[in-house]
RNA sequence: GCCCAUAUAGCUCAGUCGGUAGAGCACUUCCUUGGUAAGGAAGAGGUCACCGGUUCAAAUCCGGUUAUGGGCUCCA
């Protein structure tokens, strides 16, 4: 006689087991058309699950993120179902959720097209439209493995040879396809209402690139069609902020087939990118040595540090004069040289020291994307030699610096994950404890959400990583704290301590914004190319209305400049309603419109970004109102 | 590196069945001197990414290379 508590605390008796679809029922026919599936003491389970038991009982919608997973779920079994019966030798794998939609792997003889998507999209439609009914039930685990190999479906057979031998699986039917699957599920196919194939990409089974490889096809899923077409648009605007396009229409930057992965910065672009370099180094330099080191070093000190026979397949040869060099894809080293070049005592620790250091990678072609993966690259790079007792408060500080930063620039939704040792390390376990111990305290003690990362770490240490996130909402690892066990032994590095003798420092790599060009990326991106003045490549642009307002809209320009602003004049012979149209396109903060009420009063007419009219204003004002906007680039620095 | 797709004017893109290339914007010149998101006219501009093959004939079909885009793997 099973009594269920409704979330709203009320509580309903049934005389007999009940389903949760008649639980639903009972409570209203609106609920029992929308239920999806229910949590039944905080399991998800099917509308078709039997309740025997007294529980507590919320039903799922598609109102709810899980009543989304359910139907982006069940869309992928959907398609798998499509794909069998258009292609009954293609092989199922797996098929998860994923943020806004699902993916399904397939092994099958040739690629899938495009033209292949759409047929399979329009079977998918029809199944759905037959309104096919969901079933779960239960098999042996054995059983079930010989049931998918008899089916020729050896992939989910070894799926299931790898869970553990005493447990039940559970098969979901719909008409003619049965698919391994924990569930829940929609109770039939016709609550999927609003779906759409997205794109066919290559995988590996397993993740493993030594496996063969998987068609996997991407789709969407939505609870109707409006949430569909609203995502569709999302996804328009999000490309709308690419920086490739933002780069080209903005004439920040280009690339070109000669070059793969580096960059051609542009003035505009590189203006930006002073002003990056500009805030790193008043903020982040501070306490630090800034130096410079060779782009290019011999081969044998690549051998020393261990980078060669770790990198060496994205490391740039060159040979002169019968000596081999390495053009550097990291600066470490470099600054090694540094700390070694003198006697260090532990009176000199920490020892910090700060590059913007060019380097140089030969990624893999496939993985090139724009600003964002480069293989010419410049991290704000600095290395901190210290003693181990020291090892928690520096990282302590890089992680305040590193929020500090991401702050000023406008960046709220950063991840934070710490990786820890891997199989091959180098490093006595104390050591490694220590090092972790000391960057998961460090974490905690800020009251930081992180995910831990277990065998992800350097072979030398661990570390802890900052991604953010591009327009598509892909994460990209920016900032870095790594602590290094090795390096300084390897090279050399010691300083002489208190004792008397001898120490090898630990070394802390660290980056806050990680990549110059993959910061830039994500910040042309998070602002859409509407930055911040202070920030702007451009910041004013005086527009004169005909050409007899020619010299004062000269004037005005040479008058702020002289001010060290960053601003031009638009004297060309067009219409206001053009200069200003395309200025605005470019992202300029502040029109100043001058016509001939402006020269007369020796004032500028100013238009915001947003397109708000703020008035005439004199010389004064306008720059007062400029210095106070560029000044927040400074309150951001002293908020802590 | 792997899978798929793409590459035509400075940009965005058409180009049917294989018959030697088109639009809009941008550019140049001229007209227009104007008040908050495109004034008008004319002109110029292409070895259809590159290399090879098929064909009487290739932007178009086939193969290769390079680059780019989306994934995978890897990575800041």
């Amino acid at each position: 006689m099973p009594a269920i508590t409704l979330p709203d605390g009320s509580l309903k008796q049934f005389d007999a087991p009940v389903t949760v679809a008649a639980v639903a029922a009972s409570i209203g026919a609106g609920l029992a058309k929308a239920a999806l599936g229910a949590r039944v003491d905080g399991r998800e389970v099917d509308t078709s699950f039997l309740i025997e038991r007294d529980c507590a009982l919320s039903i799922i919608t598609s109102k709810d993120e899980a009543g989304l997973e359910i139907i982006r779920h069940s869309t992928a079994h959907l398609l798998a179902q499509a794909v069998k019966q258009l292609y009954p030798s293609a092989q199922v794998t797996i098929g998860p959720v994923v943020d806004d939609g699902f993916y399904y792997d397939f092994a099958y003889e040739r690629s899938f097209t495009p033209e292949d998507l759409a047929h399979i999209e329009k079977r998918m439609e029809e199944l759905a439209e037959a309104d096919l009914v969901v079933e779960r039930r239960l098999m042996a685990r054995d059983d079930a493995v010989d049931f998918f190999k008899g089916m020729g479906e050896a992939y989910k057979a070894e799926i299931i040879a790898s869970i553990p031998a005493d447990q039940d699986i559970s098969l979901y039917g719909q008409g003619d396809f049965v698919d391994l699957c924990r569930g829940p599920h929609v109770p039939s196919t016709g609550r999927l209402k609003a779906f759409k194939l997205t794109k066919i990409a290559g995988a590996y089974w397993r993740g493993d690139q030594n496996n063969e490889v998987l068609q996997r096809i991407y789709g969407t899923s939505w609870a109707d069609k409006k949430d569909l077409a609203a995502y569709l648009k999302r996804i328009e605007e999000a490309e709308k902020r690419d920086h490739r396009k933002l780069g080209r229409s903005l004439d920040l930057f280009h690339f070109q087939e000669e070059a793969p992965g580096m960059v051609f910065w542009h003035e505009k672009g590189w203006t930006l990118y002073r002003l990056v370099e500009r805030y790193i180094r008043d903020v982040c330099y501070a306490d630090y040595q800034e130096v410079h080191t060779p782009q290019v070093l011999d081969r044998s000190l690549w051998e020393k540090s261990g980078h060669w026979d770790k990198f060496h397949d994205m490391i740039f040869a060159t040979n002169s004069e019968n000596r081999e060099y390495a053009v550097k894809p990291m600066n470490c080293p470099g600054h090694v040289q540094i700390f070694n070049n003198g006697l260090r005592s532990y009176r000199d620790l920490p020892f910090r020291i700060a590059e913007f250091g060019i380097v140089h990678r030969n990624e893999p072609s496939g993985t090139l994307h724009g600003l964002m993966r480069a293989r010419r690259f410049t991290q704000d790079d600095a290395h901190i030699f210290c003693a181990e007792s020291s090892l928690q408060d520096e990282v302590s500080r890089l992680i305040d610096m590193t929020f500090q930063v991401y702050t000023a620039f406008g960046f709220t939704d950063v991840e934070v994950a710490l990786s820890l040792r891997p199989a091959q390390r180098v490093g006595a376990d104390e050591l490694w404890d220590k090092a972790e111990a000391a960057l998961e305290l460090a974490l905690t003690n800020k009251g930081l959400k992180f995910r831990v990362q277990p065998g992800e770490g350097a072979f030398y240490g661990p570390k802890i990583e900052f991604t953010l996130k591009d327009c598509l909402g892909r994460n990209w690892q920016c900032g870095t704290v790594q602590v290094d066990f090795s390096m300084p032994e390897r090279l050399g590095a010691k300083f002489v301590g208190e004792d008397g003798e001898r120490h090898v420092p630990v070394m802390i790599h660290r980056a806050i914004l990680g990549s110059m060009e993959r910061f830039i990326g994500i910040l042309i991106e998070h602002h859409a190319g509407r930055f911040p003045a202070w920030l702007a490549p451009m910041q004013a642009i005086a527009l004169s209305i005909t050409e007899h307002h020619g010299p004062w809209a000269k004037e005005v320009a040479e008058i702020l400049k002289n001010q060290g602003f960053r601003c031009d004049a638009d004297l060309r012979n067009e219409k206001i309603g053009l200069k200003i149209r395309e200025h605005t396109l470019q992202r300029i903060p502040y029109l100043l419109v001058i016509g001939e009420r402006e020269m007369g009063n020796r004032t500028v007419a100013v238009r915001a970004q947003s397109g708000a009219d703020l008035g005439e204003l004199t010389l004064e004002q306008f720059t007062e109102r400029l210095r106070n906007e560029v000044a927040q680039r400074g309150q951001s620095i002293l908020e802590d």
